[in-house]
DNA sequence: TCGTTCACGC
DNA sequence: GACGTACGTGAACGAA
């Protein structure tokens, strides 16, 4: 186990690699931004002018004198006070959402309009605009903290490396294509896989969750028992597409502390919309087995949410009370400890104290332990190119991964010493990593933008 | 200037 | 038995 020096040594050393990777930067393509901005603004005028001229704009501007189309609250308003329409969702004060959730359950055609001029603006505003601003002669350089998150996790701003899009495919694609290796090099990430699960399992030490990290699939176990499907097929598109909804919609929320309520509707809207009164009909949902999901639901007897609720409360309490009964018996004792003590320490020899509930206690250290395996890593990468002379270099990093700009000449050994380092110099370093750790590497093609992928 | 709401990442 | 997903940065709005 570490010590609080230890702890101290590795914010030392990592926020001097980090300058060395503020100091690399990345390349970006200003003509190429200067231009999709010009060509986003167009959009937005056509979408706009589009939106200024359906009934639902006029019966808005004939409720008030001054309408602006981007205020959440005069939105909020005239939905939810003067159309009087249903509340679907709250905000944190109270009020009625309007954010995409909830402006989709309310089914008006027009509100699609808005929520596409919204994410161009998003793209356009705090994406392209920021990294044109930030550059300096065609190279840009986003700064790296270590001393300001609770977790001790880092953070990046101006501009943030580490929420470009990527799940949105136009998004990602605009974005991204801004972005370059230096010339005749190519981009290349290094992503710790399911880092914050293995490192949970260090902490509680469940030889289940082991196992299922090392060689199971807990996505696809949860997700059979879940939608009760016989006969799992992974190749199969409908099975992998519920293997998905269950990891993002349950097992995952789960392990953050979510409850089984909330996980229900996630997995109820696994074709796209919350069926209306709460119950689904025949012919809804994605395609499923010749027929549809709603249809296989009714037969299981799911025929309305609160039947599935149920459900997927007994599936929540065996998760945590059989398959991982260790994980849970682990953060009784944990939350116990921090009541008795006022604070907890992690992995890596970090502190952590104040007022904190059973969730953060939980999550707090295992996202912060997880972090500082990739700080040691980036750590000993910057090692690695300064000491062997490479022309690669580490340009960025993003919570649990590391990107580089490859010279081509050198991807072998880059790849070869990274691996290296992440999965095993780390656990001869760290003794207390009991769980094997690995790494997916992405390479973009030589020249290629971080949006562009390599042919096979 | 600051709190709120929204949207993006892990 | 009810409750309840963690951590950030940043843009825009609107009240102070």
């Amino acid at each position: 186990m570490q010590t609080a020096t230890d702890a101290y040594k590795l914010l030392h050393d990592g926020i001097q690699a980090l300058a060395k990777v503020e100091q690399a930067g990345l390349r970006i393509d200003v003509e190429y931004i200067k231009n999709k901005k010009k060509e986003i603004t167009r959009e937005i005028n056509a979408l706009e002018k589009q939106f200024l001229k359906t009934t639902f704009f006029k019966d808005w501007l004939k409720s008030s004198k001054e309408v602006n189309i981007y205020s959440p609250t005069q939105l909020g308003k005239f939905l939810y006070t003067t159309k009087n329409l249903k509340v679907f969702k709250q905000t944190v004060t109270g009020k009625g959402a309007t954010d995409e959730e909830a402006l989709r359950q309310l089914r008006i055609p027009e509100l699609d309009t808005l929520l596409q001029i919204k994410k161009l603006k998003k793209i356009r505003d705090t994406y392209l605009e920021s990294f044109e601003r930030e550059q300096v002669n065609g190279t840009l350089h986003p700064f790296y903290q270590l001393h300001l998150v609770k977790t001790f996790r880092g953070s990046s701003d101006s501009p943030n490396f580490q929420n470009i899009p990527k799940r949105d495919k136009e998004a990602m694609d605009i974005c991204r294509k801004a972005i370059y290796p230096r010339p005749g090099n190519q981009l290349v990430e290094f992503d710790y896989k399911q880092l914050e699960v293995r490192i949970a399992a260090c902490y509680n030490g469940d030889q289940k969750l082991i196992d299922d990290i090392v060689s199971g699939d807990m996505h696809r176990d949860v997700c059979i028992e879940l939608f009760k499907i016989e006969n799992f097929n992974k190749e199969e598109l409908t099975h992998s597409t519920l293997r998905s909804a269950t990891k993002n919609g349950f097992v995952f929320p789960q392990f953050y502390g979510s409850y089984y309520k909330n996980c229900a509707i996630n997995l109820a809207c696994t074709w796209g919309q919350l069926p209306k009164n709460g119950r689904w009909k025949k012919g809804q949902g994605i395609p499923f087995e010749d027929t549809y999901l709603a249809n296989h639901l009714i037969e299981k007897g799911f025929t309305s949410l609160d039947k599935f609720t149920e459900h997927v409360r007994d599936i929540e309490k065996d998760f945590w009370e059989v398959r991982y009964g260790v994980y849970t018996k682990w953060k009784r004792d944990w939350w116990q400890l921090y009541q008795q003590k006022g604070y907890i320490e992690t992995k890596t020899g970090f502190r952590l104290q104040g007022v904190m509930n059973q969730n953060d206690v939980i999550n707090y250290p295992i996202q912060g332990s997880a972090f500082h395996c990739l700080l040691w890593s980036l750590i000993e990468g910057v090692k690695a190119q300064t000491k062997e002379h490479w022309d690669s270099r580490i340009v960025g990093q993003i919570h649990d991964s590391i990107i580089m700009d490859v010279n081509p000449r050198e991807l072998k050994k880059v790849i070869k010493v990274m691996r290296c380092i992440m999965c095993n110099d780390i656990r001869q370093k760290w003794e207390w990593i009991t769980v094997p750790l690995d790494v997916d590497v992405e390479i973009h093609p030589v020249d290629g933008s971080w949006a562009d992928k390599l042919k096979n």
